[in-house]
DNA sequence: CGTTGGGTTGAAGCTTTTCAAGAAGTGTGG
DNA sequence: CCACACTTCTTGAAAAGCTTCAACCCAACG
């Protein structure tokens, strides 16, 4: 459990995450002063990087990897309350101490800002502010979403649902776009997908093996899906079909 | 179903949440321009202000009264996805077309503005684009909040936790601050609160019987109800107790 | 004074959880 | 290179919690 080597990455210029980041709107002036308050951190899978209540001293986005926001009660019930890909932003500006538990969920890489100097660039460049603030209702929507799933999705639907919202995503990164039928990597544990989706691990494990048996998915090995028919996902996700799966 | 007609308000030096709304860090010059592109709109109980998919010509603060926002599956299945108080924030800059319903819980009052005109406030004063993503980076804790309660909570414990909050707020607005025991209306139907809950109303129902007859709140018909100790209700939501209830 | 909308309560059924055992894959040291 | 430990995942059986279906209450209102 301990910090990896800092990556390769040195120049905005050619960060992976440039045009969707919370940088994304920044000219070479803006992204000047961004350098100089940054630093990468790299994370192996299942480290934490931050329990709540920490005192927070920077702010990131991820770069590569995948990382999740927690809540945990008294008796240990836990819930992911976020699910950051490439791209998505961490932590408040204005807020010192932590309110969510950020863990490493797969081998990880973030671009952190120093908090105070990156709250001033919030207040003097707009296109920061704004950029954040478009991130923010995103991941507002996202939540929302989420609260559907929660509140009145069965578990079936769930893991369905988690699963669509994965292979999007892969489909956007790795431009599949074409084909109807996916293939990824799962980058979460069952125990990780119970806690998203405010299942039990032995249900995850159930739906999973059931939606094989129905032939929905395709497992080779624990962690490789392989979707046949997006559509037929969708449908078990209890989605209106296709709802704009590539936009 | 018809709107009833506009209250009288007119100034926003006057306005109860003048210093609570996206308005709130507005000067008077800034002020003035706002002036130019509200109206106000009210609403009476039950009504529905706007349907998912409608078109959306206008943003909007909530001044007086509740509003929610769900989602609803095509089965018929819905979520409550949003509880909108006095000050809160409805609409997204810069998105046509409405994501959510949005319903008036209660009787309502408005103060809308026309979504062009705002969209460009939002990129040339600083003041309001700030406090907007103040106010939505609010939300979003909030949604991940009530995504541990939907997720991982048991009936019993959701209701208590909804008891909590518009307790909380109550206490806030009306300032009880002092007393420990506090006294507040339901702004929410049982239909409403299982919405909100991801329950059936015969488990909201059950429940609200179950914690009054064990003490932990007290019904005056059906709508008021008296919390004797704000610290017992706070244990049966789950919550560490009294997590900074008056912040 | 009957109708209507909101709320309560009961009984049966179904989904998910809990508890428990075991399988499969991964890594370590002898 | 195999044995052993360890983690992750799967599966079964029983139990719990919530939903479903149904009946009924009550206050408001035309």
């Amino acid at each position: 459990m301990q910090e990896v080597a800092a990556p390769n990455i040195k120049e905005c210029a050619n960060c992976p995450i440039r045009h969707r980041a919370v940088c994304a709107r920044c000219d070479t002036e803006e992204l000047a002063l961004l350098e100089d308050i940054k630093y990468y951190r790299s994370f192996s899978a299942g480290q934490t990087i931050m329990w709540s209540g920490d005192r927070m001293d920077f702010v990131a986005s991820v770069v590569s990897g995948v990382a999740s926001l927690t809540q945990t009660m008294e008796d240990g019930r836990t819930q992911m309350v976020g699910l950051l890909l490439p791209s998505d932003f961490v932590g408040r500006p204005g807020r010192e101490i932590a309110t969510y538990t950020v863990t490493a969920t797969s081998d990880l890489v973030m671009c952190c800002f120093r908090r105070k100097p990156f709250e001033q660039m919030i207040s003097s460049t707009p296109h920061v502010a704004h950029r954040l603030l478009e991130m923010t209702l995103d991941e507002l929507d996202a939540a929302r979403e989420w609260m559907l799933v929660l509140g009145r999705k069965t578990a079936r639907e769930k893991i369905a649902s988690l699963l669509a919202i994965i292979a999007r995503r892969d489909a956007i990164l790795s431009k599949h776009a074409a084909s109807n039928s996916l293939v990824f990597d799962l980058p979460l544990t069952r125990e990780a997908m119970s806690d998203y989706l405010g299942l039990t691990l032995e249900t995850v494990s159930r739906q999973m093996s059931a939606l094989k048996k129905d032939g929905v998915v395709v497992l080779e090995g624990k962690r490789r899906i392989v979707v046949p028919n997006m559509d037929r996902l969708m449908e078990e996700a209890g989605d209106d079909s296709d709802g704009g799966f590539l936009s």
